[in-house]
DNA sequence: GTCGTTGCAAAGACTTTGCATGTGA
DNA sequence: TCACATGCAAAGTCTTTGCAACGAC
């Protein structure tokens, strides 16, 4: 399983060397989501972005989401309330608990994945399935 | 298990005792989803009224989805897009399959749940779980 | 200088709230 | 009757689009 290199510098570099500028709020934007590690909204980047001293446009932040995305440099994450999130693309297929409370997010991987379970489901259904989608949630250490 | 009944007539049956009202609107909204089966957006239970001859302002859709789900007959369903969609709640716990192109849904059961995932986690991680959510996307026998 | 990037204002989609009116039991 | 239910208008939240100005290289 090949790994990606995500640290700011080299996605910085590809976006680069892909035609891309490397501006204030880029640098921000993959700055911000490389140092939360868990996925974020678009108004919680807006957050973090600002935390960083960059005062950016909520426009500006739509839009490098989208050119993230389509760079294949972020991707999308649903958790289970009504927002969008992205994180970083990684390679490893990995799934999320979320505190109910204060909207804490951990990474966990499963130790069987549901691959069998994948193969029975598309069998039934007829289905092609080509993801899914598992979170659990609940309440995390500090707010049970 | 107990099994609840899910029919339009006992629903607004027990609303009714409840002291709530059996109107034109909560007919049709409660005989939606029971004809549905799958779970509505607030926009498709519009349409699907308004297909039964009613013409329900969406306000008042909103309000009596609201109302539905305090009086624990209507359950959250979150999918993979933005979305927030209803269903009739039943006891049994079950997931969903999705159309990435037409958005078709189909409810499936998983042969060994997740509980024993749910423990390990729940230890690893400190958190207290209470529910989690499965979702499987792909294409439909029709769509792919 | 070019062309990607940014900001502002405005529009759009979906959802919620306030208030006056209607109606089921 | 009267509390529940409804409709309309308005406001709120999040996201997208148009357009002119800015800035990385």
């Amino acid at each position: 399983m090949k790994k990606r290199a995500n640290n700011p510098v080299s996605i910085l570099a590809a976006l680069k060397a892909g035609g891309g500028r490397t501006t204030r709020v880029r640098t921000a934007v993959v700055e911000s989501f490389a140092a939360e590690r868990v996925p974020l909204t678009a108004m919680q980047l807006a957050s973090t972005v600002a935390e960083r001293g960059i005062d950016a446009n909520k426009t500006t932040l739509y839009r490098e989401i989208a050119h993230l995305l389509a760079k294949g440099v972020l991707q999308e994450v649903r958790l289970g309330d009504r927002a969008v999130r992205y994180e970083l693309k990684d390679d490893g297929h990995h799934h999320h608990v979320v505190c109910m409370k204060c909207d804490a997010v951990v990474d966990v991987d499963l130790e069987r994945d549901l691959d069998a379970q994948e193969k029975r489901i598309a069998k039934e259904t007829g289905f092609l399935l080509i993801r899914h989608s598992l979170e659990f949630f609940g309440l995390c250490a500090s707010c049970r």
